[in-house]
RNA sequence: GGUGGGGUUCCCGAGUGGCCAAAGGGGGCAGACUGUAAAUCUGCUAGCUAUGCUUUCGGAGGUUCGAAUCCUCCCCCCACCA
């Protein structure tokens, strides 16, 4: 399938600059495209994964990426889709996310030489002086259509301060740059970016008077029309550190019936007509699909290995979906069998055993050094409400101490509600 | 610059001296039901080894036995006028 379709097909193309002649130049290949992510954290995470996997597809069509990241525009912070201000970051943590942020893409893309290009626009905004950027790309903006733009509409009714309304100009300076220094003709975005992809598109054409496009992309809601991706303790995170693989893997294993095709388009690669076929099932073999979609998408973040184990972990707590392999596909889940007790690759809290010397660990404590909860008064309310447990028995005493007896093997689970789990493991 | 209206907990939004850790809704968490789903119903939703104590209503002071509420100064936002 050539790329362009691939992408309609996958549901990724939200809107394009131009429907008649972007299909085909995308689909010769060739072509350099970028797509920008503001370094606003250490890590990416699930709501940032709609372009990584765009990006994946077209740099599978034989284009170059250049994967911008916003040095410069992050301490700016765009108004777009958001309903107030950021605060703004400090430069030298801007450049320690960028350089996380880097590394992340790595498991998603292309990275060697040549087939990727990484920049960070403070590259050419660092130095530039005020009255430079005025005379060379101010006076080619009107502020009249300027306060056209969607992004700048909305904000208009809350306030907007003037550092922000500047950023359709940096980011469309970013575009000319870039179409000049690596003859990047595409610009890939979220719904979202249009106005700022457009101003980009406009810019390249005066100043350079060659010819540029954009693709936007929609904005992930779930059923409910919330944004994509936050969870228990708010986002899920690509770094394991802050988001466990198991806790990965269950994020996309608990996405609701409605929702698994789509993300199966969205975030997998498996072929589209397989993910139709996954996407149909109903009643109980749903469950086997919503497993591929959780096992596919993890191995994309976090490898194979990381994957097997996440999905055998969490199949030795909630049974197999499918345990006769009925349900055929093609992902390599199938490729992964349960040889022994995977339940030791439950998040694991490790505490010296010496602990627990004198009559034991308070449950409450416990539960929050090992991070199930996120403060005491959290896990007292758990406890309360019956939702805590220590191996499978609900605790009621939110005064119970945890003590060596508990443990079998050395280890011991602590369980906050059905499905969060943290193995407990002594260590001498 | 002027006039008027605002800034409340994760979000929206009530609250104009003690009954306020602050109504209601949303979101979130847990329980029941299920399929690790959705819908529904119920409970919880600042922190603390906790019948109490500590921090929280834009910021800093002040009045008071007692302040989200009253006073002073400051910061920020919105609307209109100039």
């Amino acid at each position: 399938m050539n790329c362009f379709n691939e992408l309609k097909e996958r549901n990724f193309i939200y809107q394009t600059t131009d429907d008649e002649h972007i299909p085909e130049i995308l689909n010769r290949g060739g072509n350099v495209y970028y797509v920008g992510f503001d370094p606003t954290a250490d890590s990416l995470h699930v709501g940032h994964l709609l372009p990584v996997m765009a990006i994946r597809h077209v740099q599978a069509a034989g284009n170059i990426p250049i994967v911008l990241v916003g040095g410069a525009t992050a301490l700016v912070g765009d108004p777009s889709g958001k309903q107030e201000a950021r605060p703004i970051m400090s430069k030298e943590k801007v450049a320690e996310n960028a350089a996380a942020i880097k590394g992340q893409l790595a498991h998603f893309i292309d990275t060697t030489e040549g087939k990727a290009i990484f920049v960070n626009n403070a590259d050419w905004f660092g130095n530039m002086l005020y009255i430079d950027f005025l005379r060379e790309v101010g006076y080619r903006f009107s502020v009249n259509r300027m306060l056209t733009a969607e992004s700048v509409k909305l904000r208009l009714e809350t306030g907007l301060s003037f550092l922000e309304f500047n950023y359709m100009l940096l980011q469309a300076y970013d575009f000319y740059v870039l179409n000049k220094g690596h003859n990047c003709t595409f610009q890939l975005g979220g719904q979202d970016q249009w106005g700022n992809i457009v101003a980009g598109i406009d810019l390249v054409r005066r100043m350079s008077s060659k010819e540029a496009f954009g693709i936007t992309m929609p904005l992930l809601m779930n059923d409910k029309g919330e944004k994509f991706g936050k969870s228990v303790a708010g986002a899920i995170w690509l770094d394991e550190k802050k988001t466990s693989v198991f806790d990965y893997y269950q994020f996309w294993r608990n996405s609701a019936d409605g929702e698994v095709e789509k993300l199966l388009n969205y975030f997998t690669v498996l072929p589209t007509d397989e993910i139709k076929r996954l996407g149909r099932l109903q009643a109980p073999e749903i469950n086997r699909t919503k497993e591929i979609l959780a096992f596919e998408a993890t191995k994309l973040a976090h490898g194979h290995e990381a994957a097997s184990r996440a999905y055998l972990a969490a199949c030795a707590k909630f049974g197999f979906a499918d345990p006769n392999g009925k349900i055929e596909t093609s992902s390599s889940i199938k490729s992964v069998v349960s040889e022994s007790g995977s339940i030791a690759d439950l998040p694991t809290y490790r505490i010296p055993a010496a602990n627990f010397a004198n009559g034991g660990i308070w449950i409450v404590k416990l539960m929050t050094d090992s991070g199930l909860c996120n403060s005491s008064s959290d896990a007292r309310r758990l406890i309360k409400g019956g939702g805590a447990y220590i191996n499978e028995t609900r605790i009621s005493d939110e005064k119970a101490t945890v003590g060596e007896n508990d443990f079998q093997n050395e280890a011991l689970l602590l369980k906050a509600g059905k499905k969060n789990v943290r193995r407990i493991v002594l260590e001498s």
